[in-house]
DNA sequence: GAAAGCACTTGCCATAAGACAAGAAATAAT
DNA sequence: ATTATTTCTTGTCTTATGGCAAGTGCTTTC
């Protein structure tokens, strides 16, 4: 594999795609490059674009009645970084998104991807698997919210995503949890314990 | 308005589609009937259909690693009956779907679906918008899960769905609010006495 | 119409998690 | 380096919710 080989690839296969298909694609996104602590999307503004994360870390997070601050995601290399409701819907977020660390991403507008899913049926059946697997995601995450106790969460998320760890606060992981950092300390103190 | 209004212009609209589409979308869909307490969808079961609901009260429903039964969500007249991921995903589900009273509503199978989602660009717009309102309404109530205490959940949720209480017990209404009927049933005591 | 079953309520006690505040420890700023 | 700031831990107390069991009232069934 040279090092030409492009991040993209990743994301539209080669094997799923014609080489003109792909070049189509390609030609849509643009690389962009976000700085730690950089907004890519404010509550209260309408999305304009989503990004596949090639490098770096993304946080997303709702602000509540009260004032705090939720975290709702977390995107790494690999992810698409997107608000499904606004971008799609045109309306304006609840959610915030914010680089954790300095990142690489590629970046579609609306108009473009529209273009992209209209004319190239594998692209809409790609995006399509994308969203119901966000959806999936986001189910089970509310059904362990219900069913199972937060140190269970925390020992789930520390599987699924071990790298997320080294990236976030306590406090962030903590709501998105679901629980407060007070909390989450007293859990990682018992699981220190146990073993 | 006609007594032969089709239910579905509730769902298509001839505003948005030409004659010949409606023609077709329709004859695409088939009406099927359930008694009380059938099963549309049982977990490990890949779902081959959806339904839009034209009259009764259906709910989804997930057993947890405990072997309790959380409620998922609740369709009646209008809403569309979905199990999102396993459609889509060709999947076993984790849901279960069940007829609270008798029903009508209308099916679609993924062939036929697939068939229309690439043939009638408005068709997949529309799929698309009501995959991401039930994108959006996930959202909202797993982050109102973790922000919000439960008496404000039940308070929102017989605001937005009242006609629910009328056809499920306090048991299943409590799961879907992530708490026990034991404790629905002290919040419900607290509502009345601060009337 | 007695019996059985279901839905709901209530009481008592246990437990998980929150609120608040004070320290430690680590990081960043000057 | 020294301060300042943030992050994490810990203590004490409060609160929300759960678990269990008993009791009430309503249906369903035969």
């Amino acid at each position: 594999m040279p090092d030409t080989a492009h991040f993209l690839d990743r994301i539209f296969s080669p094997d799923h795609f014609s080489k003109e298909e792909l070049a189509l694609i390609r030609s849509q996104y643009t690389q962009v490059h976000f700085k730690k602590q950089d907004y890519l999307l404010r509550e209260g503004r309408t999305a304009q674009h989503y990004w596949f994360v090639e490098r770096g870390f993304i946080r997303s997070f709702a602000i509540d009645t009260r004032g705090n601050d939720i975290s709702t995601n977390f995107y790494t290399t690999g992810n698409i970084a997107i608000d499904w409701p606004s971008f799609f819907l045109r309306s304006p977020t609840r959610e915030n998104m914010q680089a954790l660390t300095d990142c690489t991403c590629w970046q579609l507008g609306f108009e473009r991807f529209q273009s992209l899913f209209h004319s190239i049926e594998r692209f809409r059946e790609q995006g399509r698997t994308t969203l119901v697997g966000s959806y999936f995601e986001l189910k089970n995450r509310s059904i362990s919210m219900i069913a199972d106790p937060a140190k269970d969460r925390y020992k789930r998320l520390l599987e699924e995503k071990p790298h997320i760890l080294q990236n976030v606060s306590l406090k962030q992981i903590a709501t998105y949890l679901g629980i407060t950092d007070t909390s989450l300390s007293r859990i990682r103190k018992e699981l220190a314990q146990e073993q």
